[in-house]
DNA sequence: TATGAATGAGCCTTCATTCAT
DNA sequence: GATGAATGAAGGCTCATTCAT
């Protein structure tokens, strides 16, 4: 009898979410978390204000969906990735992987560097971010250990480090950036202990 | 009937105008550009609002003032280190070089980083960051040339990315970071082509 | 074809009407007229917004409808409190008849007190209270003067605004509230002019 | 050296805070906490809304400084009155008293019968107002028992009411309720046990 | 040179109300 | 009769900036 079934307000509330998440991870990953208003990404979305406080706990609660969402496709990406091979191996296809997913969700990572810095903000996202990272060095270091590297932890600071820095100079300048010819060289170095 | 020379006058101007640049970058660094008022800043400096006004052009001529005396500080310390030497020690000494300077100007650089990813901030930068970025990047490929490195430019980008990466991860935790093994092992790693 | 006769829908109309006005009336009461959203009347109701619109006319007619219900139930009561004994006895049975409708309707009174500071809230009223505190005081002013009370008009004030004050008080806290005793006090001092 | 001297400053904040306090006593009376915004009180103090938070702390702090401020003043005239006297003439003397105040103050006293049943903006004010009406309910208690009242709590649960009651209504239509008269009344009836 | 009172645009958020996938 | 997605005006508050009873 009513004017919409469930199943319309269920699609309806999945397209306006969908686009304000796309809405926000392009501004805040463009202007930085302090430089996008709320405004700007209702806007961006095609949406109202009112609607994009229906969807999302506020403006901090924004950039924690959004860190969530990416965070969960990011790990599964690198769970796949992490399969199987041998421990060589499996520093280049983390290696790889990395940079995959960079390519893919390229605007996320933008929004994550921004943020990195930024106390206030990183204080709302809980330790989301920090567990994070120490997970990726953790890993690395696993796999240049059982590579066989010496000093697997300097060498997994320095590794975490380098793609760390490469993926924010390709984020920079996505359009200029060698990206592939980077990779190659690195994969390549990690090749042999 | 004035009470001050010229010269005390200008000694004035020259003590308060330092006084808020520091606190300026003091503020900036712990709370990142958004994150600081001015009036936060003017307190620090212990200066009033109007006075701050006075030597400096608004809060993005703060930080702009703040880029510049920072960049030409990191040329001048660069300048120094470069100063001679065979092509293959140049590029250790320019790593020992920035690390030197990272440590010295550490808030610098977190501030830095803080700010790379909001177009809006960088806009009242203007090319000041990407020139700067870019002109690194150029001397790095230039020293790699010289000291018989193949592919030089993608090289450059590398250990661009390194130094960058390596910079940053200091900056979020300084007391915990292995900086000095990770620089040793950074200049063995390009001691030879 | 439809599973539902115009009986039946009366009475589901007149259902849901029911738990709106209770809600609403609950709501108010506790949070106060501003402190109460509409939608936590419907939620409270157990009902939409969207229905709640088809029974009521907004907030401010919710408002209204109260008022209006409440003046009607209170109106009878007095009515009947009202209907034969000597004057003398009258005025005790006015004073018992406003007690008993107080305990009543305690929640519609605290939201009545809440909301008879507010210029703009009770513009929505429009006269409708004004109209009925005038209605008390004269029918008091009557029974006094019926009774043989001096200056009837001034007693009337009084009476009124003592069964005022106290019925506020009460209200403010009801569990601690000798009501009782009060109540007796007030009739005697009312027995003879 | 200063266009402003210390003097002029001080002048200046103080007629600025008292502009300030006199439009929020005024809004607050005439349409209630809820119903009066900040702009607005601004835009009557003929002030920015900015100036308004130099000199207050929000919304709700303006409240309780009003009320810190008119309690302070109405406790002053309490005191006063109360100097001296036979036991029976204290209770003149404070009826008197209260209602000189109630004039004087009369849009506190509005705003204050208005904020009574609201739970949430009375959470922001503290015990400050419920301790206050104890307080008086309590000294009334004192002065009828020392003037020989049978059942000095009821009694003063009676004139404290009385007192309420007439008050509100009186602010409610000062123009039109007959105060003094009905001062008259009260002091008459409370001459003798 | 140095002060701080004053401004007002803009921010995040709430909420009464409408209307149709 | 009943739903809830969507709107947008308005609210409290902050803050860069100006300017002088």
């Amino acid at each position: 009898m009513s004017p919409r079934s469930p199943a319309d307000n269920a699609r309806l509330r999945e397209e306006s979410r969908a686009r304000i998440m796309t809405a926000a991870l392009e501004r805040f990953g463009r202007d930085g978390y302090d430089g996008t208003s709320v405004r700007a990404i209702a806007e961006t979305a095609g949406v109202s204000v009112g609607l994009l406080y229906n969807y999302v706990d506020g403006k901090d609660g924004l950039l924690r969906a959004l860190f969530e969402a990416s965070m969960a496709d990011v790990r599964a990406s690198f769970a796949e990735a992490d399969a199987a091979g041998a421990p060589a191996e499996r520093v280049e296809r983390l290696v790889r992987a990395s940079f995959a997913i960079l390519r893919q969700r390229q605007t996320f990572w933008r929004l994550s560097y921004g943020v990195r810095m930024q106390e206030g903000v990183l204080a709302s996202l809980g330790d989301r971010v920090l567990a994070w990272t120490d997970e990726i060095r953790h890993v690395l270091e696993g796999y240049l250990r059982d590579a066989g590297f010496p000093e697997p932890e300097i060498e997994a600071a320095l590794l975490f480090a380098l793609i760390d820095g490469v993926s924010q100079h390709y984020v920079l300048d996505p359009a200029r950036y060698p990206l592939d010819d980077v990779i190659e060289r690195i994969v390549a170095r990690y090749r042999h202990p």
